[in-house]
DNA sequence: AGAGCTAATAAAAACGTTTTTATTTTTGTT
DNA sequence: AACAAAAATAAAAACGTTTTTATTAGCTCT
């Protein structure tokens, strides 16, 4: 009763000798003609997707795996927040992954994700994937300037996407933002508005696109045929905390800025609360410029000025680019950057406001 | 010279048989000395053991995979963004996965995470994981009351672990935080504050959470001997957008709430968007109470009170309780439900204001 | 009508493990 | 010293595929 009703539920999926035993074929011609070889003739196919169809057939991924070398996974490193600080970090993940993830709907590949706690982890872990071919393909995000991952990718040839580009003329499949155009767009925009002493909340150093938004920042100044403000550069990790502390120590100086540029909607909302408790008003004591990574500026008090980048399309396309390259593509046809779009909910200038 | 090193390069991982030619003994003691197996004798062990390290050998996971019907893989379902809105959602994501990933790390199994859109397509997606074995144990969140995920997992004795209880009395491994007792706390010090008009923010109703903080807001209301406001109540996704409209439209009723709960960080920050856009001020005008998953309301201004829970630290036991329960254990013994910590950041009554 | 093709299918091998079964070597006992 | 028992190792089978090679049947052509 229960125990024959656990029996027969407990059947074994069927594998390729049980359509064969089932249609009369053999497992070869089965395999191919569920593969679609050219070989097998037209009703012997349709018969057997028939019987596949009917039996509920699914290609043992295991068997597969090992028969192929391939593993079917796509392998994404994600950054592991450090258990230290609990900060707001890295939340953006989440919408990559929800990006890749529909790319890869359909296809044969499955997402696995490795955690890394820093750039030597990150690359030790990219290599053991290469090496113990724990995946099919590669995508992450962080790129240094000089990526030791890109190097070694391309030099053995694995299949990869990387959000971001480094500083090398290789080829390789990318999806990047243009950095350097928003950063000088932003910049342009609040010099025009008559700042002079503009802050840039940036990134880390080592990041290939924290260098852009520096070299945006700093030619917005050489067009205006002003001297940058380099002085109110600051680079950290992308928390809230790092947001806050930043702005609380460069507004403190002699000579303080009058507007922000943000990298991150982290680090906005920190730079916001320090704002906040200074009793300085953005729009009114102080301008701020932000990137919207998370869609969520808007429903800051006030809402400001930010460039938008709808950072889950952005996984798609690297999910996408993943399964092109994977499937042979040329590397060199698979790059794209985008210009994030400036949604201006701030008039951004000095107005009719002292300069201070 | 370049193609020599190429090939030298590109030589083969080494496999049981290389180690097999290598050391002189055969396949199979080499596997049951590298598994631990207690028949091989203790210096044949150290000798294979000694040159599968030299030779850098890793068992093919495939190989492995195949002949085990293990697939070394920890299966996780995490909801996709719906792309038509791009709102803040699911954020918490990155710190489940971030934990998870921690502490599979050392273990032999890999994380992989499956995107699903909604309820349905979440049990399609697990029971195809089962019924495939596409992984050897599952975590999943946004269990329902009545949630058909539970049910199938524990009848085909899958290993599992969910985040957060469903209502039926199963025995399942399960990580959860007292939301009854949260949503009890926090409606209890509103009231003990003098609130009698208090608003809860809440998940979508089908969720098994849900239901869980209406229980402990009414009972607030109950053992303060009061009439629970409970046409206060709003269910919805926990989108910042929904935060944003809730407040706006419960404000806007002939008999509005002077405190609100809130179930998440992303609806707090519509909350408080709609409070600053109205003109009234957190603390002043109305007191609001959150759920600090990210960590983020230390920065909003002004500070609010809110339920610290380690979302990081919740995403480590559902990793370290599924290793263990796929390792065999008594899913009776893995469940762990912890009450956050309350961080009063506002006084949070009425105090010498008006209850309007 | 039989050789030589082609088309279709079947058989066999291989991928790299683990596990079961078989064989050899060592140890202990008389 | 012979033999049984135990210990150690080797051989073989199996997991479920795909791919290479072999076989068979049906044609075409002289």
């Amino acid at each position: 009763m229960a125990e024959t009703e656990r029996s027969e539920r407990r059947e074994l999926s069927p594998t390729i000798k049980t359509l064969a035993a089932h249609t009369g074929y053999s497992i070869a011609t089965i395999s191919k003609a569920l593969r679609g070889s050219p070989v097998v003739a037209q009703p012997t196919r349709d018969a057997i997707v028939a019987a596949a169809r009917e039996l509920g057939y699914q290609a043992n991924a295991r068997g597969m795996a090992l028969r192929t070398g391939k593993t079917y996974r796509a392998a994404v490193l994600m950054p592991i927040t450090s258990a230290a600080g609990y900060e707001w970090d890295g939340v953006e993940y989440t919408q990559i992954l929800s990006g890749i993830s529909q790319a890869l709907e359909g296809s044969d590949y499955q997402l696995s994700v490795h955690g890394f706690r820093d750039f030597g982890d990150a690359f030790d872990t990219a290599r053991r994937i290469v090496d113990q071919s724990a995946a099919d393909g590669l995508i992450f995000s962080g790129v240094q300037a000089d990526d030791p991952r890109i190097d070694m990718l391309v030099e053995s040839d694995f299949p990869f996407v990387s959000l971001g580009r480094c500083r090398k003329p290789l080829i390789y499949a990318h999806v990047d933002v243009d950095n350097e155009w928003a950063a000088f767009t932003a910049t342009a925009r609040l010099i025009a508005g008559g700042h002079r002493r503009i802050a840039l909340i940036n990134a880390d150093r080592r990041l290939s696109y924290a260098l852009d938004r520096i070299d945006g920042f700093s030619r917005a100044f050489d067009e205006a045929g002003l001297a940058a403000s380099t002085d109110l550069v600051a680079g950290g990790d992308l928390s809230t905390r790092f947001g806050r502390d930043s702005a609380l120590r460069l507004l403190g100086l002699p000579s303080p800025p009058t507007a922000l540029v943000c990298v991150n909607e982290s680090t906005t909302l920190g730079v916001l609360s320090t704002l906040g408790s200074l009793d300085r008003r953005v729009g009114v004591d102080v301008d701020v410029i932000a990137y919207d990574d998370i869609n969520v500026s808007a429903y800051f008090t006030p809402p400001i000025t930010t460039f938008y980048q709808p950072i889950e399309l952005l996984g798609r396309k690297l999910g996408e680019f993943l399964l092109r390259r994977m499937a042979g593509e040329d590397p060199a046809k698979l790059a794209m950057v985008s210009r994030p779009e400036l949604i201006g909910r701030q008039p951004d200038n000095l107005g009719g406001r002292s300069r201070r």
